[in-house]
DNA sequence: CCGCATCCTCATGGATACTG
DNA sequence: CAGTATCCATGAGGATGCGG
């Protein structure tokens, strides 16, 4: 990205992040450390030349390492310590998007790893759920687990342990559920939602 | 911009503000609203047909709008309030730079308005300031004054009240003392920065 | 296969001149 | 002052190649 010349912080971070794909690729790490291979699946309609770039690009800036992992000259990309604190404006970003998703998917792809991030912004950290009380997600094929901690809410692959209760609906409820752009019972109205388990911590969990 | 094709809230946010300039115009309508002219000249860099290109992308996506301003058929730019919430993903960037901006100007441009958003956002809003103390910063000419209120800091135009005090530094030891990068102490010791007036409250609001 | 590098085409951005 | 029009440079996207 050519250099915008101004002494501001903003200007500055988006000479660093504000190229086309540079924050889609910093999600996917946030998710998890990926290879090259993870970052094209999970990155549907970049360009592997691009890619490759970016990564150079933010590796070069220091947002992003490149670290071997497993055995032979298999590498990992992660994000350091200063490419990890952009959590906070990508969960930002994600919370303004809020009118835009409501729409619905409209043709657009999806990966169900994405709830990981977006769900945790949405949610009111307020509300005081029990540690450790854990609701599945059932959005497609990929179970996820929602589990909530003292600081927040955690989302990622469902883990085998057991479940309070699960939830199967289609990821534009759920971003609405978790915005509060749409109530529980709204959605169970509309029968837009499934519930199993026990019911009161998934209403504790998307208090309005 | 092209679309990302994704039902991601982090994609469809950077559909609507990820082009280049998009946010840093933003940030000038957050500082103040603003006509074409305030805009240029608030975005050294940008190109003519380039700003007139994205005013139109940020009116048809909602972000801003035009209005009457004055007499005549003078126009005024101002954000939306959905725009206007776009302040908290700015803030979030800004408060990211903070490692790229203790590199100080390197020739870069600057306008003393930009600190009227950078301040507020790297100040720690946990200290406890008495409300409506008033400190004057003086950067090179334009007067800037730093107001405590019961939710924060806020920053803008000095409207000629008394101060309470009055620091006097270069932009980056402003930036560096707000993201508590440098302590007030250490700052008097380089002698970069002078303070006049009650130096207790300029303590009390840049308590690292 | 995975992890890129190269090549080509087309869309976008940038600088400047110009107009109502 | 508030933008358009024009022309050139750069970057994105897609296909393909290629070594390990």
């Amino acid at each position: 990205m050519r250099s915008y010349g101004q002494y501001c912080g903003l200007a500055r971070s988006l000479e660093v992040v504000g190229d086309r794909w540079n924050l889609l690729i910093v999600r996917q790490l946030l998710i998890a450390p990926a290879r090259y291979r993870d970052l094209i699946d999970g990155l549907p309609g970049i360009a592997t030349n691009l890619l490759a770039d970016r990564l150079r690009d933010l590796e070069r800036s220091g947002v992003i390492e490149r670290r071997p992992a497993g055995q032979g000259s298999v590498v990992e990309y992660v994000l350091t310590p200063w490419g990890a604190e952009l959590r906070g404006p990508i969960e930002s970003l994600i919370r303004w998007s809020t009118p835009l998703m409501v729409r619905g998917p409209e043709g657009d792809s999806f990966r169900p790893g994405w709830l990981a991030l977006a769900v945790p912004a949405l949610l009111d950290t307020r509300v005081e759920v029990r540690p450790s009380a854990t609701v599945g997600l059932e959005i497609g094929e990929e179970p996820l687990q929602l589990r909530a901690t003292r600081s927040g809410f955690e989302v990622g692959p469902h883990d085998g342990r057991d479940l309070d209760a699960t939830v199967r609906a289609e990821p534009a409820y759920v971003l609405g559920l978790a915005a509060g752009a749409l109530t529980l019972s709204d959605a169970r109205a509309l029968g837009v939602v499934e519930i199993d388990g026990d019911e009161s911590i998934v209403r504790a969990v998307f208090a309005a």
